[in-house]
DNA sequence: TTGTCATATTCGGTGGGGCTAATGTAGCTT
DNA sequence: AAGCTACATTAGCCCCACCGAATATGACAA
């Protein structure tokens, strides 16, 4: 392992940018350098700097002026560290009192440190787990990842009943107000109502039997599943 | 916290050096730039290099070709690292299934990465530890470390009951073997002979009334407080 | 005193990864 | 077609932390 690398041979930036690229490339499209750096929170320039050392050692393809895509090669490495942060969220979540809201950092941290052997023995502790504590789903030691169709609490039809999967934020703040709402991975709602021009949805929720008024930035962030069709349209 | 640095505001390589300086310098002495090299297995004008940023940063203190001298920022900061390792070699040990023999490269790797607030949360969960696996004292969060008095098994006098308190090596190898022979902190044992010429010395041990011959180099490592006098001299 | 030798330091160079300022390009608009 | 704007890239620079080769120093021996 030369030095400043990881386990993986990667550095900690590297690993950065793979990860911040498949979170970008959605679906199947390119991921564009402002992206990036947006989302790293780094200068353009160093961006396409990296780009260029990552595509040389064949993690990414570039399109110049385009954008970049991960290889086979790169996806693995992301998913790997998708698997490592997920995996660290939920053990620092269920053992170490960590909550919902401050744990990313920590495991922002550490997925760079633990070695794949920590990682396997956290996840045995955890049973295997399927999902972290915001309900994404954590790839497998072997690189697969569960992709399920979701729509947002924002787009969702009224009259839907939906199992609300997915809270698609790490920012703390917004994190503590869901789980004040009772809006966390697992819950039952349905969409009663929604003002039209991009206005709030109203959500019933099952088990408590209580409604919700959710405005549309924080509905685009809420990703549920569909149950069925409950009340007529 | 600037780029590069970790929570401490120090970089990786910084912490490595503080730390090993800091084991270097038992008596208050100097630590010369050929053992740090040594101990952190780089060429000798790295260290130079880094001496003089580490004693421009007020951390150390470096009187040429004699060595260097942490100050007592750098000691803290040193104490800090210490602190750090030692939970997580604790923490590792005790509920993630690892042993005294493979534990210490995942604590390396994770010291400099884990937030002041886990390893408060990881001593915790313990219980405030005192001691590591090894039997080594584990810093304070306030920088405190019980310093005791502890003689060799390959120097104690003969017919002097001791505690065994500290196994001074991260060799997995040699760890196995202790622990294969019944020699981990808290055992007692009684010296009762030695072969001139630094050979080797029996232990018998009280627990298991059983006898153990160890040789010099071994005999160094294990690290005892004396109980008493058991038998005339 | 003068060598000699081990050790320390200085010098010059490398690579990773970041930055700002300057320049290039694609995709509209007009 | 020309121009504007947003974005990407190149150019030139910096810092960290490492290296080997060359040089300096201290300690001891002859």
């Amino acid at each position: 392992m030369p030095a400043g690398t990881t386990d993986s041979g990667l550095t900690r930036s590297v690993e950065d940018y793979l990860k911040a690229i498949f979170q970008l490339s959605h679906q199947g499209g390119f991921a564009a350098t402002r992206d990036i750096a947006g989302l790293l929170d780094l200068a353009a320039p160093s961006v396409s700097g990296m780009v260029k050392r990552l595509s040389e050692m064949g993690l990414i393809e570039h399109v110049p002026y385009r954008g970049v895509q991960l290889t086979s090669q790169g996806r693995r490495a992301a998913l790997r560290m998708i698997r490592r942060h997920r995996v660290l969220e939920l053990y620092l979540t269920r053992y170490l009192g960590y909550d919902w809201d401050n744990v990313h950092g920590e495991a922002e941290r550490l997925e760079h440190a633990v070695s794949d052997d920590l990682i396997e023995r956290m996840a045995g502790a955890l049973g295997d787990p399927r999902y972290d504590p915001h309900g994404d789903p954590i790839p497998t030691a072997e690189g697969e990842i569960e992709e399920t169709e979701l729509v947002s609490v924002a787009e969702a039809e009224l009259g839907t009943e939906l199992e609300l999967r997915q809270v698609g934020t790490q920012d703390p703040a917004r994190l503590r107000y869901f789980a004040e709402q009772g809006l966390v991975p697992g819950v039952r709602v349905t969409v009663t109502d929604r003002q039209p021009f991009n206005g709030p949805t109203t959500l019933f929720l099952t088990s408590t039997a209580t409604a919700r008024i959710v405005g549309r930035e924080l509905g685009q962030l809420l990703w549920c599943a569909p149950l069925g069709v409950v009340g007529g349209g």
